[in-house]
DNA sequence: CCGAATCCTACATGATACTG
DNA sequence: CAGTATCATGTAGGATTCGG
């Protein structure tokens, strides 16, 4: 995922933190992702479902990116046929309460224009 | 608020509304351009020069988008040669709260690391 | 069932030159 | 100064197929 830093900074640490989880966030399929897993746990099969467009591609690369990251943790069973479930981490809980903010800020904007 | 869906529906209008604006968000330059706003009104020019690797085409169309969604206002003067600020309008102060906390939630979760 | 490996295309971005 | 107009390009994302 190409977020370039450009050799002289043009903003702060804190900053460019925050703009690259906004540039992960806004990526395809991650918020939506991360609001179907804030209703539970689920399987792979169950996600690819719940979106119906994704590829499995698409759909494996941002399950890396979200585990990488630490918001959402893989758990495998070892029987047959295996069975792997996605869950949110416990840092994946914190972002809960701000999409959630961003989500009643979004709501909010979009009443008061009619 | 268990209302049933239309099944073509992927999303509920609230979740899609969030996704939407974390696309517009997590657009590159969108995050910067609206932090640096958030510091006063600032020119065009002063924008090219706070973001060195924006071509003027991008930085216009991210303003657009901007002002499109009520979050930035544009300011001319019809004075020569003629001055045209931005300013972040009382919607996209609305947002700097989000962003703020998310600024916070980003910095603790990179903290931890260590 | 859960992915990995390819291939392909559209769009986002960047560079540059030009205009009111 | 504040943009517009073109052109070139990288890469994200989609479709499909194969494998453990």
């Amino acid at each position: 995922m190409g977020s370039p830093m450009p050799e002289t900074t043009v903003c702060r640490p804190d900053e460019c933190l925050a703009e690259d989880w906004l540039g992960f966030l806004g990526h395809r399929w991650n918020a939506l992702l991360l609001w179907h897993l804030s209703g539970g746990p689920k399987r792979y099969s169950e996600l690819q479902a719940l979106l119906p467009r994704i590829s499995p591609k698409v759909l494996t690369e941002r399950l890396a990116g979200m585990t990488g990251r630490d918001l959402v943790r893989r758990v495998e069973s070892n029987v047959y046929p295996r069975e792997v479930s996605y869950v949110l981490s416990p840092r994946g809980e914190g972002l809960r309460g701000i999409l959630s903010d961003l989500y009643d800020w979004a709501e909010a904007g979009d009443m008061a224009k009619s």
